[in-house]
DNA sequence: TAAAAACCTGCAAAAACACGCAATGATTAT
DNA sequence: ATAATCATTGCGTGTTTTTGCAGGTTTTTA
């Protein structure tokens, strides 16, 4: 179908038809979707990046998946698989004995998760469910799982109660996986999880937020706290790399 | 179902098509992949080595195998798929729109969630967190999950907190996983899930239990209910199967 | 043990990509 | 209204990824 009508397309407008062909087929060519909506493929790349960095999608090379792609969990969280076992280490490097861990979901805290020695002796409150199955294979882990509506996009629960739940809890670490960091502090794009963040951050003594490096002054519409908040950035890369020389005085330390 | 309606195949797309061959059939042939997805044997090699480093197949000379431990996999290589799949569609046969159902863990309970239609229009209730994960895949059903400490054994959240959050719910229907069922009723050996399925029962208007039929006449040191309290007993045999002649005076219905 | 199949390494072409820059158009401030 | 600012987009340039093939090596099998 050729549109010749509507010369300008809003971005707005023209991602939506992206999900929309993403929802339809499972998947997109940026090679199809610049003839399609005559744009350039950077214009094209542009918005699949923007949309996989709201979790709306997943880019990979040559175009996207959908979310629902049954895979695509496994993919994504082997993207990246070295930096992200740097990563884990450190972050478990914080972790002691008789604490008592929050955290979040996403691809590099299952990683955390999966990487956690036999021999440590903690509870842990998660709100992902997938995190909470990686962590109750551990012999000598307490995990409660924190419950509620099942967000459909991050697969978290979201909601009015785990909110209330979290905030009865005094957890020691608050292991927080992030989607926009820059020097403002943490952003994500969902209002639900936003506020489920919000909780678990002020429901812990320490703010641990590990990353790659390429979420790095990255940032989205809504803010969930500012950098000074964060105690402990954790990056795959040596702290007095000079990506991040512009946290050392915002945080408090870069692991 | 290999579908070649695209020219182009994305990579990701091309691997995720060789998993799913593999939890389908349990291996696959270099040359068999080839000729399939129409590509050389060196790009399925390429492939099926950066499978295996990811860790999601075993690398053989030859071709690959599935590896054991995978909860991110399909239900194809779930023990029993075809009788469970006869037994998803008989239990989705009695979900109807607007309802809400409460559902327990279990292999079989997974292959039904994972059957679900597009259009079904239902709220999951669950404690079993790979069940919802399996249920938040679907478009138009809304999933709660029940939280709570987890279960080492069975992966399922239990404690007072979570019988507590279950006697609040009004549920249309109560799909339960059973370990042992015979004339007596629905058994199991750990105590802390028999105080879940109880409460379970308690809060829904209809029991459903689908089982493969080995699990008949089976019984566990501990009850949960009499066979009286099922209303529906799903097997994969026929009704008039001589194996479930005793339980006909005994449940409402057997499907 | 010899042939066949599978494998690995390096290479080259095509495609996809990332980055900076400039032009365009929209939004906001003055 | 005009200027300043910002967002969006396309293009040039150089880089990276993907893929198939040639040639030699290893493993399997008969």
């Amino acid at each position: 179908m050729i549109i010749t009508e509507n010369r300008i397309m809003l971005k707005k407008e023209r991602q939506a038809q992206i999900i929309k062909q993403i929802n339809l087929h499972n998947k997109v060519l940026s090679s199809d979707l610049s003839l399609e909506l005559n744009v350039s493929e950077d214009t094209i790349r542009r918005d699949l990046n923007e949309l996989a960095q709201e979790g709306k999608i997943v880019k990979v090379h040559g175009g996207a998946l959908s979310k629902s792609y049954n895979f695509t969990a496994t993919q994504a969280e082997t993207y990246a698989y070295d930096e992200k076992h740097i990563i884990a280490q450190k972050t478990i490097s914080l972790f002691q004995d008789g604490m008592t861990i929050l955290c979040s979901g996403g691809t590099t805290i299952r990683t955390i998760a999966n990487q956690l020695p036999e021999n440590l002796n903690v509870t842990f409150f998660t709100v992902s469910p997938l995190i909470s199955l990686e962590l109750v294979e551990h012999p000598n882990t307490e995990v409660i799982l924190l419950g509620g509506k099942l967000s459909n996009s991050s697969k978290i629960s979201v909601g009015g109660e785990v909110v209330a739940k979290i905030n009865e809890i005094k957890a020691d670490l608050c292991i927080l996986g992030v989607n926009g960091f820059d020097e403002d502090g943490i952003s994500d794009s969902d209002y639900e999880i936003v506020q489920v963040k919000k909780a678990m951050i002020k429901a812990s003594k320490k703010v641990i937020t590990p990353m790659i490096s390429e979420k790095l002054n990255s940032s989205l519409r809504l803010q969930v706290c500012s950098a000074e908040e964060v105690d402990y950035l954790i990056t795959e890369l040596p702290p007095e790399h000079e990506l991040l020389s512009a946290f050392h005085h915002k945080v408090k330390h870069i692991l």
